[in-house]
DNA sequence: CACCTGACCATCG
DNA sequence: CCGATGGCCAGGT
């Protein structure tokens, strides 16, 4: 048992907090957690979420408010926003300015 | 221990 | 708008 919660125990907390509607980037992730440099490590995090797992990965965006997943992924998170009543425009992309999350409501 | 990789980000041209 | 560049840090090989 680890006294101290890991970096990537820190992400899937804040990942399961983020609210139906809302998205967050991957920078603002690293900043919640305290580490706003880390945000790669916020990648490897999130990116070794297993594919069942109940944490909302589909809300984690990159900056340009564009989906960084491919293939099948992107249409499944894509989906999933689209869901719960987020829009995407022409360029598949969302209006950050309304959907990001940064911790409080 | 050194090198490479990564669901990124900000800046520049 | 798009591409290239530098930075950032942990993990894997």
């Amino acid at each position: 048992m680890n006294s101290v919660p890991s970096f990537r125990d820190i992400i899937y907390s804040l990942i399961g907090s983020i609210p139906s509607g809302r998205v967050v980037t991957y920078g603002t992730l690293a900043k919640m957690a305290g580490y706003p440099a880390h945000v790669r490590q916020v990648c490897q995090a999130i990116r070794t979420i297993p594919a069942d797992s109940t944490l909302p990965c589909h809300r984690i965006i990159n900056g340009q408010g564009k989906l960084s997943v491919k293939g099948e992924c992107y249409l499944r998170h894509k989906q999933a926003l689209m869901d719960e009543g987020i829009i995407f425009n022409l360029n598949d992309k969302i209006k950050l300015q309304d959907y990001l999350w940064e911790g409080f409501d």
